[in-house]
DNA sequence: CCGATACGCATTTTT
DNA sequence: TGCGTATCGG
């Protein structure tokens, strides 16, 4: 530990070191915070005597929390210790408090988390129930004015009686907000549920009136650390100061130059305000940059300076100088496409790069069209973020409804979704039916669903039998949990639902791809099951496997594809990353900054937006814009970016004008040693390919389904290029290929094992058997893994080969 | 209850 | 343009 603090600056080991009061580290891109944060973390545990569970570290992202996870493991060779840490978003943290407290907020222990679609869907039912006019009160709108007031910690009861929110809803001219929120909390509370922002808000709420809790986890947590803290809001905010305003053991660290989600809440008054709230709080500012170039530091500080609200830094980097920034004019979005994929081209021959040392940063998701056409013209395997994640897919939520149901019959989103899929007879007049008559009685679905005639339940008596039966498969499930782990479970509903024999009826690509996923989520529940097994963790029902998959997003599971490829995302997905080569397209007025951002508070989060993507770069930055676009099919001509302008000139390379011409030139007098050339020349016959295949005929789709990552299969230029792999969230998991094949592992590898080994394991890769210990079916092994550190696994399921 | 067609509407989205 | 939803007809 000692040996490691000696290679911070003074700012990050006086960041590091100071533990005695609340701390304000504002963090400049690229400058170390988390390897400040985890070694905070580790400090405190090694020198300042804290224990793990003492420790609350909150974060936005579950990569994010999993990232510092390993970072501290390997710092303390220990990952014991790091998984009693108290670590995790925000969300799923407080979930876990609310679970273990639900009676104070008169919740059941398994209640449900809503998606954004189970909210949304929600909404259109009261506000057609209410008989609104749906072309004003749309339900995205309306949730989006429940989660301001949430994030406020208004609760329905006090947001009709808040002047300021019912005259801003008078102006939107949706007076009923007020009774539309009261209704939709009600809703939830039959169906036993909450949205994410009541996650917030009713730990918000626990604390505030259950002091005697409040004080519990203020005991429990003795040092409270936030990352990404300009990205809090009001609530998160709020619930921070309940847990450490006594002890004041605070440390967040953010930087408010970075904040770009104030659209969905965030307040970087938060961040500027600590100070006040906190009113012996040091600041910490880490102000060398790591990560990128002078030239890019610099031309990224030129531009924020043109912001007024934020606090005064000076991030500088010691790296090299660095080219300057290139800025190139196209004729039109398509040729942008290609000027990306010359550069690309140049610099994998110039310097060796790699494809997966380039991002493709754009602003909207709509952009990446046609860089993914010029990419898979050209051959260059990609991969796109964004878009439709896993568990929004709707033969997967299909399946999670049902498990949901089990865990919480009372869930009515889940009940209208299942209770026709697969058809059994009950349509939607009969679940309208179903649903005012819940709601007229105050009960759930599931009670008038269980009981029709107690509830006058008008339908006819074939109706009411099918009702019955499904009824019986729901309680049938809910038996089956009571003994069964999440992956039977899971199995049981997909083989008895009837949603196998749907799907499997024929070979249509939809249903094909069903298919794949059906069982790539039954692979992932018993990864689930097994990883825990492994780790001697006994949570594996299926409400443990809900709440973390309720919480999970795409980016989290990065799927482990670490195939090389080109990057594509928005510029808020890159937050956090970074790339040696960059590429920020659009560079256009209207695109970016967005038509959208009109106050000048918008335009600064536009700006630091840009900041954000300018930073992403390690060595090379190019900018680009087109001078003509597709825009919902029509072509519109665009200008320049006003941010262009924002940037000092003198780290601009602008000569260029038209880039294409230019650069292509230069390519031709690159000398190529053997072997790259040999590599290149194929990439040079696709790059022909593509200019022949350049007419502007209509270049209609292949496959009904878009391809979100492709890696070409080609070896002759002759061959046709387009050839779509698979979605990259369906080639991650490695485990079982059939849906019906059981755990099963070979005795004889327990055998070989014995301390001084080395075993490759399926997942956590090489390590060496450190210890082992317990009998029979409890012998543990202590391995420690070469990437991930120390870890124990109960040998019964841990699946793994011995390799010498 | 499903399929076909028409319409309307489109930022960013850690959880 | 192109997707997701709304509505009508079989």
């Amino acid at each position: 530990m000692a040996f490691i603090m000696e290679s911070f600056n003074p700012a990050q080991k006086a960041a590091v070191e100071y533990c005695d009061g609340p701390s304000l580290v504002i963090a400049g891109a690229g400058s170390g915070k988390t390897r400040v944060l985890t070694h905070k973390i580790s400090y405190l545990l090694d020198e300042k005597g804290y224990l793990p569970h003492e420790i609350l570290a909150l974060t936005f992202t579950n990569k994010a929390a999993n990232e510092m996870k390993e970072r501290i493991a390997k710092i303390l060779d220990d990952v014991i210790v790091t998984r009693r840490l108290w670590m995790g978003t925000f969300h799923s943290i407080f979930l876990r408090i609310l679970r273990a407290e639900h009676e104070s907020i008169g919740f059941s222990a398994n209640f449900t988390i809503y998606d954004t679609a189970d909210s949304k869907s929600l909404l259109k039912d009261i506000i057609k129930q209410m008989g609104l006019e749906d072309k004003t009160y749309k339900p995205a709108a309306v949730l989006g004015q429940i989660s301001n007031a949430k994030n406020s910690l208004l609760t329905a009861d006090e947001y009709v009686k808040n002047g300021a929110f019912k005259e801003a809803d008078m102006r939107a001219k949706m007076p009923a907000i007020g009774d539309i929120y009261m209704r939709y909390s009600k809703r939830c509370s039959t169906s036993d549920a909450m949205d994410f922002d009541d996650i917030l808000l009713y730990t918000y709420l626990l604390f505030s009136k259950n002091e005697d809790i409040r004080r519990k986890y203020v005991e429990r947590f003795k040092y409270v650390l936030v990352d990404e803290y300009q990205d809090t809001n009001f609530a998160q905010h709020q619930i921070v100061w309940q847990l450490t305003k006594e002890r004041q053991h605070v440390c967040v660290v953010g930087d408010d130059a970075q904040s770009i989600y104030s659209f969905r809440g965030a307040n970087i008054d938060n961040i500027l305000t600590f100070k006040d709230l906190y009113k012996d709080s040091k600041l910490f500012k880490l102000e060398q940059n790591y990560r990128s170039t002078q030239v890019i530091v610099e031309a990224a500080n030129s531009l924020i300076r043109k912001n007024r609200a934020q606090i005064q830094k000076d991030v500088f980097s010691e790296n090299e100088r660095g080219e300057l920034i290139k800025v190139t004019e196209a004729y039109s979005d398509i040729e942008e496409g290609q000027v990306v994929i010359r550069q690309i081209g140049q610099l994998r021959r110039k310097e060796g790069a790699s494809y997966s040392d380039f991002a493709i940063l754009y602003r909207t998701n709509a952009q990446s069209r046609v860089f993914e056409e010029a990419l898979r013209k050209s051959g260059m395997p990609y991969k796109i973020y964004g878009g439709l994640s896993f568990y929004q897919r709707k033969e997967v939520k299909d399946v999670i409804s049902y498990l949901r149901l089990t865990m919480n019959p009372n869930d009515e989103e889940a009940l209208k979704r299942v209770i026709n899929y697969p058809a059994r007879g009950i349509g939607s007049t009969t679940i309208q039916k179903i649903i005012d008559c819940a709601t007229e009685n105050g009960v759930s679905l599931w009670s008038v669903v269980g009981e029709p005639e107690r509830y006058n339940l008008p339908v006819t008596k074939a109706t009411a039998t099918k009702i019955g039966m499904f009824h019986a498969l729901i309680s049938h499930f809910i038996e089956l949990s009571k003994t069964a782990n999440a992956e039977e479970v899971g199995r049981s509903v997909v083989q008895e639902c009837g949603i196998l024999a749907d799907i499997y009826q024929d070979k249509t690509p939809e249903n094909l791809s069903r298919q794949e996923n059906i069982t790539e989520l039954i692979n992932g529940m018993h990864d689930f099951c097994e990883t825990r097994l492994e780790e001697d963790n006994q949570n594996i029902t299926i409400s443990d496997y809900l709440s973390e998959v309720s919480l999970i997003s795409d980016l989290d599971s990065d799927n482990g594809d670490n195939t090389d490829k080109v990057t594509m995302m928005t510029i808020h997905s890159a937050k956090g990353l970074e790339f040696p080569t960059v590429f920020i397209v659009g560079m256009e007025e209207g695109l970016f900054p967005s038509q959208m951002a009109r106050t000048p508070r918008e335009m600064e989060e536009e700006r630091r937006l840009f900041y954000v993507a300018i930073t992403r770069a390690e060595r090379h930055c190019f900018l680009s814009y087109a001078k003509s676009r597709y825009h919902y099919g029509k072509m519109e001509f665009g200008t320049c970016s006003r941010f262009i302008r924002d940037i000092d000139s003198k780290f601009l390379d602008e000569k260029s004008g038209v880039g294409t011409a230019r650069y292509l030139r230069e390519d031709d007098e690159v000398e190529l040693p053997w072997a790259k050339r040999r590599a290149k020349i194929d990439e040079l016959e696709y790059f022909m390919n593509r200019v022949e295949e350049q007419s502007y005929t209509s270049n209609s789709k292949i496959n009904s389904q878009k391809p979100r990552s492709f890696t070409p299969h080609v070896t002759s230029s002759k061959s046709k290029l387009v050839q779509p792999s698979s979605s990259i969230r369906n080639v991650s998991k490695v485990t079982n290929e059939n849906v019906s094949t059981t755990v099963s592992k070979s005795p004889n590898e327990v055998g070989k094992i014995s301390v001084g080994k080395h075993i490759e394991h399926q997942r956590f890769g090489i390590g060496v058997v450190m210890a082992i210990e317990g009998t029979g079916d409890n012998v543990k092994a202590t391995i420690n893994f070469n990437n991930l550190g120390k870890k124990q696994l109960l040998l019964k399921f841990a699946r793994f080969t011995v390799i010498d």
